[in-house]
DNA sequence: TCTTGATGCTCTAGTGACTAGAGGCCCTAC
DNA sequence: GTAGGGCCTCTAGTCACTAGAGCATCAAGA
């Protein structure tokens, strides 16, 4: 058995969120001790880990949520895992080309002023003026 | 002259935006006409146009109000401007890093289950645990 | 047994950057 | 004059936490 906070350290996820975690129900209430303190098993742990690297993989509470209430069934809910896991993919990889344009972009703006300040400030400029930009990011 | 509508639509910046930003004190608080509705000028949409397109650009409004803070002034001001520019660009590149692992460790995991149904799942089991992962995403 | 400091509990409120809705006022065109 | 759209303020909700108050409990050492 677990206190919160050894099954913190253990998962790397912060007490305050596991509580946060359980308030959502994400994860199941767990039992208490005598004093009222939570007491975690190895179910606990597990089901931790899982919403911890579905979160540090980009996946939402919610998607995590939708996965986690899958899990031991079978057939139509694998494919709604997979289905998941591939427009997370895709979300991520939107998102890698938006920000690509976004440094490249930014890459421009940087190199208006070298850091000296000889009439410079093209950088405000350059903010301020959306025409001056290559590509269509936003 | 123009409405709040009006300054939206040229903007794309949406009314209750505009407002928000006015009352966080991003926008400078426009003149009203006798019915108390906001009238903008040039300047008013100069601001928002100059707000969109760092936004868009990613910058934090804290980062925009120093921004903007720092328009009209000279010298360290302009570095300033620029540091601005180039940490947002340091962090941009950082997260296009991060998010990179995390598509390639998701097409991992989308190649275990391809559609089928045929004792699969693993998409669940990968979820569940990292130490199955290439790269040390997170 | 007592004490001390860490850890735990609940509850409320705050973060950033908006978004939604209620309930009412104003403006313009017909 | 009226209809409808736009505008007003105010409050509350979103997501995924984070911080703090004020108190209870636990484990280790004296």
């Amino acid at each position: 058995m677990f206190s919160i906070g050894q099954l913190s350290k253990a998962t790397g996820v912060k007490v305050p969120t596991i509580r946060y975690y359980e308030e959502i129900g994400l994860l199941p209430q767990p039992g208490r001790n005598a004093g009222n303190q939570r007491r975690y098993g190895q179910d606990g742990m597990d089901a931790l880990g899982f919403i911890k690297h579905a979160r540090d993989l980009g996946f939402s509470l919610e998607d995590i949520k939708a996965l986690m209430g899958l899990d031991g069934h079978l057939g139509d809910d694998c494919a709604e895992a997979d289905r998941i896991a591939r427009s997370q993919l895709a979300n991520v990889r939107d998102r890698i080309r938006k920000l690509q344009q976004l440094a490249s972009e930014l890459e421009r703006i940087s190199h208006l002023c070298d850091g000296g300040n000889g009439g410079c400030c093209k950088v405000l400029t350059a903010l301020g003026d959306h025409s001056q930009c290559a590509g269509d990011h936003s």
